[in-house]
DNA sequence: CATAATCGTACCGCATAGCGGTATAGCGTA
DNA sequence: TACGCTATACCGCTATGCGGTACGATTATG
């Protein structure tokens, strides 16, 4: 009765188990957990200790985890890197967005970032950050909430109704105590969208924290969103209409951009893993 | 004697091909190849199809894959980003270097990124391109090969004696033909880098394109270079001195710069894939 | 210095999970 | 209509991954 390893149980024959245990041992490293030993690992995935071990080597063999020579813990190989790449590849046309948003974050002194939906929550594909910024920005592959960011609220404003519903549904079986407040909030944003073309967050994320977003679609129809925000200090609860109004700007720039004369005329080098 | 999903056969016992084999699927797809079908896959893999159906039936389940809805065909979720993130936020040093970076592309008029090795080619970790450039340049985590770069020869010859060993064993074992020359490469490489402190390439990647490439260690003591090059319209034969003197001192300060201060003071907020 | 808690590795019997052949049904095309 | 391509379903077999338990080596704790 071996469980499996994600949600929606009962045998499934082509289920590979194996598989869906190492992924996720890969997925339970985590920026302040980044060198596990096997006994980390096992606690983080509730899976036995000799099971982990195996999975562990496969891995290690496989490249995509090495030991680290002087701690002689676990830990990703940047190789994990290259899994994502046709993704990011995929998404090409945020880079014609890449100016934009350094100029908008050297504006705002702030951080510009653009994410897509991943269940609940965004996934950063792209960020610029002001040059005198200290702090280091969330990066790329990083995930935040959609429910108390401006970006998933833009996101959530700006997608079609079964999608909508979706995500509700979704926030309704994963967290039914918060789900009345949840909806009532994204209900509020699709509607501070409509009336003003963005969407505002003053420090509901986290305290001190002020931002704006703005949704738009990528080349190949992903509805994503955009977001400018940062410190309190820096980006103040009065600057956000004029950021909110740049932001929406960005987006339609971004969104009638001619970008096919931008494309690569090399078919893409150097690929073979070796 | 079911065939190992990686080199160095042998039966191993603790090695879980199930999941081997499913990593060999997310990793055949590339930006050319991001919608594939079952029939592709097995085709990339050398798998057989029904083993493919059920690996990707498990991938889809975890949510690495999906199917698009118009094409009916498989594709790479931007969840496997996710698995990418604690990589790079290891790597959070490079954040400091994307000022400096973002200031020589603009300088240069053409393209700065900084690599890390996996096996014999690099992986680019980060990027900055010209506002001005209209090709798009590589992205993180794509691959490019190390013995026709400017970033691998600067890697290779600023590789300790037992790396360089090891990184020329592998190219002897993996393409016997080219070794010999491959070897005078690096090794004219590691000349250039000590007389000079960067190395140059001059069209030997692709015709028409010229970078020079400086080393430089991370914080977590991991090897890494910069390159800095574009199409020879742009970046001149004769301009790689002087751009590679102003990438070295680059290097030299970002390899100096001060940057605990620049910890982010937030823990990591949005994790929890929901 | 001894105890205790790790660490990673090894062993091993068991049951089943994953394998891969082959067969089928549904589209779109020639 | 016949073909190529999808994806899916079925099914018997056994190799395969499982997870208990045990071990020796380190490192931490008292």
């Amino acid at each position: 009765m071996s469980d499996r390893s994600n949600p929606g149980a009962g045998k499934d024959r082509a289920f590979v188990n194996g598989l869906a245990r190492g992924l996720r041992v890969l997925a339970s490293f985590s920026p302040e957990h980044n060198r596990m030993s096997l006994g980390d690992l096992a606690k983080a995935t509730g899976l036995p200790k000799s099971t982990i071990a195996r999975l562990v080597h496969t891995l290690v063999e496989t490249g995509y985890i090495y030991v680290c020579p002087d701690s002689g813990r676990y830990s990703l190989h940047p190789k994990v890197l290259t899994l994502g790449y046709p993704v990011m590849a995929s998404m090409d046309k945020r880079l014609v967005a890449l100016p934009m948003m350094q100029e908008l974050a050297d504006y705002s002194r702030g951080t510009v970032s653009l994410g897509i939906r991943d269940g609940l929550s965004m996934i950063l594909i792209e960020r610029s950050r002001d040059r005198t910024v200290r702090a280091l920005p969330l990066d790329i592959g990083s995930r935040i909430p959609m429910e108390t960011t401006s970006m998933g609220h833009a996101y959530f404003a700006a997608a079609d109704t079964v999608e909508q519903a979706a995500i509700l549904e979704q926030f309704k079986t994963h967290d039914p105590a918060r789900f009345k407040d949840v909806e009532r909030t994204l209900r509020a944003a699709e509607k501070e969208y409509a009336d003003k073309g963005y969407c505002t967050a003053v420090g509901i994320w986290e305290d001190d924290v002020n931002a704006v977003g703005v949704a738009v679609t990528l080349s190949n129809d992903v509805l994503a969103a955009f977001n400018c925000g940062g410190p309190s200090s820096r980006i103040t609860e009065d600057s956000l209409p004029d950021l909110g109004a740049r932001l929406a700007d960005l987006a339609q720039h971004f969104q009638t951009a001619d970008w096919v004369g931008q494309l690569p005329p090399r078919p893409y080098r150097g690929v073979q893993p070796t």
